[in-house]
DNA sequence: GAGTATTGTATGCTGTCGCATATATATGTA
DNA sequence: TACATATATATGCGACAGCATACAATACTC
């Protein structure tokens, strides 16, 4: 779904920017994830599990129900499940019963795969400059980073407004940022 | 191994814009996506298809790689076959030999499929329209093409750069293993 | 406290992906 | 012409995705 034709030649018509984006996006992807494939032997859903878990406050454990919400829609849950298995098998991580709700699961992630978020990492960002970043300038990407993140937090703040609206009470989200 | 040309706090970090980028375009594909197949009942690669075929040069059919190609790298040529397939049992589009080289296929979009594609194509701009036009104003969303549009300019200069030098190459695309 | 709804995670099934490879035609070279 | 190589598309196969659903534990209501 790149770049349709279409009529609406308006200055605001979002279908040009939408179109580059997506550009952007699928080629700079396609080079990253080849990079993690070839020189990490790693496969992208991994890597993005492992950083987030990196980054995770307690030192390197989330919520499964978290870490899949961190990781935008990009897993349904079945999926996500799966990948932990996976990841599991592969001795990345271990997945622990949550003793305060014994239904849910804490994934923590191994030596072993903090081992390979690093490895991986050094070849992700090194990718991404050759294949992003060098390609604009300093100011460039940040004016990039604020427009892009102003589209996120519209989109966020119109999707709590219809939540609120949508149900009597409010308590959807654990008090936990997890962005 | 690359050596870690690791985390650049300056100014011409990519990693946020990149990170925005992805976040962004991942969201609102999601949107976008779910309304094409909740309203007119279209897969997102199928639409993409029927969309270049659209705006073809000639009427509305393109030899099977050119096709490909102008999707990115969304498909593989194997993937891509099999959507040309799906769709042609699904009456979108037909598959002619192409007269000038008896190994090549021409596919043409049909009647059902245009017709598809205009139904799917309001869809998706009223879709895109509420999931990302609106989350910015005009003259934002004129620079972000502007912007993204140099990136892929960029890219694709110093690809051809790379294709023309030859065989001048580090050892990316070997089949070592590492890890 | 019993009954129902809700939440967190896993599994069966089916569809589609990409990789490796096969097949057919075209092109280059001797 | 004969042969090697390149190009266009298709198929076998294994992996992984999402949907629907199942299962387990918690939370609400009375």
């Amino acid at each position: 779904m790149s770049d349709p034709a279409t009529h609406e030649r308006d200055a605001d018509d979002p279908l040009p920017s939408w179109s580059a984006l997506v550009s952007v996006y699928q080629s700079v992807l396609h080079d990253v994830v080849a990079a993690l494939d070839e020189q990490a032997s790693t496969d992208s859903g991994v890597f993005s599990a492992l950083a987030y878990l990196e980054r995770a406050r307690p030192p390197h454990r989330l919520p499964m129900g978290e870490l899949q919400r961190a990781m935008h829609p990009r897993y349904s849950q079945p999926g996500f499940s799966r990948l932990v298995q996976r990841m599991e098998a592969d001795g990345l991580v271990e997945r622990r019963p949550d003793p305060a709700d014994r239904r849910a699961t804490i994934v923590v992630s191994t030596r072993a795969g903090r081992a390979q978020f690093r490895a991986a990492n050094a070849v992700y960002v090194a990718a991404l400059a050759t294949s992003f970043g060098r390609h604009l300038g300093e100011d460039d990407h940040a004016r990039l980073a604020a427009m892009l993140s102003r589209v996120t937090a519209h989109r966020d703040g119109e999707r709590s407004q219809v939540a609120a609206a949508g149900s009597v009470r409010k308590r959807t989200t654990k008090s936990t940022s997890a962005s």
